[in-house]
DNA sequence: TAGATTGTTAATCGATTAACAATC
DNA sequence: TAGATTGTTAATCGATTAACAATC
C-alpha cells in the first residue's frame, strides 16, 4: 500500500530528481536486473543515497528493509507519481528548427508523451510533416486542441509571438505550457507552466569556465 | 569600484537568474530607459526585489541608493560576471534535429557565443551547412577544436555516443561541456559540465497537472 | 542469527524574506 | 529637506546530510 503525503510538503528539487530515478530504472530493468538499493542507483546517478531513500519517501514506502527496491515496481511507482500513466497529448507551437527538433524528440515518446499536434504560421511550413503529423495553420489552434484534446502546449515560437499562444492556449483549455520563449510569460494562477530557458544552462557554464 | 566576493559564497540560484536579469536589461535598454530600480526590474521578472538587490550586491555595488541602477552600467556587469565579454567560441557535436536547432539558436549569438564549428558521424550530413558553418568529420574533432580553439563543446549526440565524444572533448582541451544527451557523464573534476535534461522539464509539468 | 538496507528523525547547511540603516 | 531606493544584517524557511532504530 502507498501513503501519498501531501503535495506541498515535497521538495522541487525532489521532483526534478524523479525523472532521473525513472529513466535509470528503466535502463536497470533492460539489464535484467530486478532489485537495487539505494546505494546503487545513487552511484549511477551521482546522487547520494540518504538522497533517494528521502525523495522516494516523501511518496511512500516502495523498498523492503535489508533488501532494497524491486526495480519495475519502483518504476512504475515513479512513473504513476509523475502522472506519466496518463499519456497527456502534446502539441508544438512554431515549427522553426527548435520546434521540430522536440516533435522529433524520442525521449518524450518513451516517457509515454503522445504528439497529436503541430502547428505554425508559415504557408511554406503548414502542410509539412515531422514525425507522422502534419503542421496545421496555427489559426485553427484552439479548433485542434479541443478536437485531439491536447492537454500540454508547448511553445517554440520567436518570443514576440510567444504571449499571443500562449493565451490562445489557456483560452482553448490546456493542462500546462511548456516555454521556450525567453519571456516572462502572464498566465492566471490555475495555468501550470514550466519555463525552459536554454540560455541560463550556457550562461552558467560561460560563468563557471571564466572563474576556474 | 567592484568589489568581487569569493565565488564559494554565491548560490547556484543566484547564477541562474543573472542571464535572466542580463536579458531583461537589455530590453530595457532598447525601451530607451535608462535607470531602473530593483522593484521594476523584480515587477518584469516576476522576482521579488529583494532578491535582485542580494544576487547583485554578491558581487559588488552596482546601485547607487536612492536612485535605482543604471541600465547600461548594470548591463555590462552582470555579463561581465558571466564571462559572455570572453565570446566564447562553440562547437556542436550531432547535427540531428536537436543539434541542428542549437546551432541556428540565434540567442546564443546575442549573447556573445560564437559557433566556430559542427561535426557529425554521418556521411549524408558532413559537408553540410547550418548557419554558415560547415559540418565536419567527427573524426576530426581533436584536430579541429585545437584549430579553431574551441571553448565549449555542445553535446547533441545519441545517449550510446556521449560518453565517447565527451572523453575526446576532454582530451582535445575544451574548457567546459554542455550535454543534452541524457545520461549521466563521466568526466574529470577540473571539467565543468552542465547537463540540460530536455525531459526533466515536461516531466514537472506533467507531475503538476496531474495534482492540480 | 548476522548482515544489509530501508525509512525517519535530528542536525546542519543553504537560500529567501524581512527589516532597516545608510545615503542619494 | 523629504522621498526613494540601495546594501546589509537578522530571521525564517527549505533542502540536504547524518545518524540510527526498525526489520527483512
Amino acid at each position: 500500500m502507498t501513503t501519498t503525503k501531501r503535495t506541498s510538503l515535497i521538495s522541487k528539487a525532489t521532483i526534478d530528481r524523479l525523472p532521473l530515478y525513472f529513466r535509470t530504472l528503466r535502463l536497470v530493468q533492460d539489464e535484467g536486473i530486478d532489485v537495487i538499493s539505494s546505494d546503487e542507483l545513487g552511484r549511477r546517478l551521482g546522487i547520494t543515497p540518504e538522497q533517494i531513500r528521502k525523495d522516494l519517501a516523501s511518496f511512500g514506502q516502495f523498498g523492503k528493509k535489508g533488501v532494497g527496491y524491486y526495480v519495475n515496481e519502483l518504476k512504475h511507482n515513479v512513473g504513476g507519481i509523475l502522472g506519466l500513466d496518463n499519456h497527456w497529448n502534446i502539441a508544438v507551437i512554431g515549427i522553426g528548427h527548435l520546434g521540430a527538433a522536440l516533435a522529433n524528440y524520442q525521449n518524450f515518446v518513451s516517457l509515454g508523451f503522445n504528439l497529436v499536434a503541430l502547428f505554425d504560421q508559415d504557408p511554406k511550413v503548414i502542410g509539412t510533416v515531422q514525425n507522422h503529423v502534419k503542421v496545421e495553420d496555427v489559426r485553427e489552434l484552439a479548433q485542434i486542441v479541443r478536437e485531439r484534446h491536447v492537454d500540454i502546449g508547448i511553445i517554440a515560437v520567436p518570443a514576440a509571438f510567444a504571449q499571443e499562444v500562449a493565451d490562445q492556449l489557456v483560452t482553448a483549455g490546456v493542462k500546462g505550457i511548456w516555454n521556450f520563449a525567453p519571456i516572462k510569460m502572464q498566465v492566471p494562477d490555475s495555468m501550470h507552466i514550466v519555463n525552459e530557458d536554454l540560455s541560463i544552462g550556457l550562461s552558467r557554464l560561460s560563468y563557471y569556465i571564466t572563474r576556474r
